[in-house]
DNA sequence: TCTTTAAGAAACTTTTGGTATCTTATTGGC
DNA sequence: GCCAATAAGATACCAAAAGTTTCTTAAAGA
């Protein structure tokens, strides 16, 4: 009775197709390695004697799908805008969709473990946070104008939270922000930015 | 045999910070009822009795200690600088010490979940797109000076990252990245910046 | 064809999340 | 100060799922 049977390659690309099948549904936190051994069509021995924990086969099958779409990376797009406003749109355009279908969106559900209802509590605290943030950035640029510094006045939230995310995103990453790499965003981002031309 | 027992807001004082202990010792994917049980030195039930998930328990413990150290908030702080630059310097440098100390840190937590090791791998990655994102934008600059326009040429990495570092934070925290918000990142952020004055 | 390697089936053990039951300390009303 | 109501905590229990072991057999290579 011939059954056929998977090896090599093969099998590892049916299993990192199911890790990341699971992960896109239930998030790293849904993750098992039992669970991924049945999504696969294969058995428990074969998933634990590759991987020891679900993060290393959820990395594993990350990068797997890196390595496999490698040929949407953004630097080998052409460029045609007819000025540097125009190029960075592009880029920008180009990179949200690439960070939409590409690993990048198995890379956010890598961080996040949200269900729709616990995103509400969530949603609420970071807004909250953004107004404290909101209301020492108004206050700040206030004092600016009262001592006659030249601020522009029609600022957009976004613009106001900018120095806020980019810490934050710093934090979130792990890449610890220096003195130096602060001053950097106060001289050569922010005060661009917030001063009147 | 008078055994003492804690109840009410001692209680849950104490559930709190065992919550906290263990988020930030094995990350949010880590915490589980019976083990903050376990932690608080009270038994399963009291905790199965007010909290349902461990991830509304790990909500009212961030809530509880931002309650907590609530004294903190930037905007009570008096600014003392005498230009907009010393007053920025001022603020981001509060917010990066209490984002550190503040319940912040526990949102770090919140999202991620690495061992040390594990880290390595996730580190190696974004490092990776990190330097693709900068060819990037790297080609979109020297298009913008080949073609005759004023482009700063020392412009450091964090700059250059910001646009996408800023894209992924939106992602990360799920705030939609619209088309507007994106000419409003190029237009009133990238071009200011990038720009030779 | 024979040997080696690795997949897969199945049974089993262990862990742990979650529940139900019961006892007793604490609080507050009388 | 006594008694009833409330809630803490101990314990036992259940169920599900993680993880292991053993054994069989298909696939690959010599």
């Amino acid at each position: 009775m011939g059954k056929t049977r998977r090896r090599g390659a093969e099998l590892e690309a049916a299993i990192y197709q199911a890790t990341r099948t699971i992960i896109d549904r239930e998030g790293l936190a849904g993750l098992t390695l039992p669970k991924v051994a049945l999504a696969a069509g294969t058995s428990k021995p074969v998933i634990y004697r590759r991987w020891n924990t679900p993060f290393e086969l959820a990395i594993a099958a990350v990068q797997d799908q890196i390595r496999r779409e490698n040929k949407g990376n953004m630097d080998q797009y052409v460029l045609t805008g007819n000025s540097l406003r125009a190029d960075l749109l592009q880029l920008m355009h180009r990179f949200l969709i690439s960070i939409d279908t590409f690993g990048n969106s198995y890379l956010q559900s890598l961080f996040t473990e949200i269900s729709q209802h616990e995103n509400e509590a969530l949603r609420k605290m970071i807004d909250r946070s953004s107004q404290i943030d909101m209301r020492a950035i108004d206050g700040v640029l206030k004092r600016a104008t009262d001592r006659g510094e030249n601020v522009r006045t029609d600022l957009a939230d976004d613009l106001k939270l900018l120095p806020f995310d980019w810490v934050r995103y710093n934090i979130f990453v792990q890449k610890e922000v220096t003195e130096q790499r602060l001053t950097m965003l106060v001289d050569d981002i922010l005060l661009p930015i917030y001063s009147q031309e």
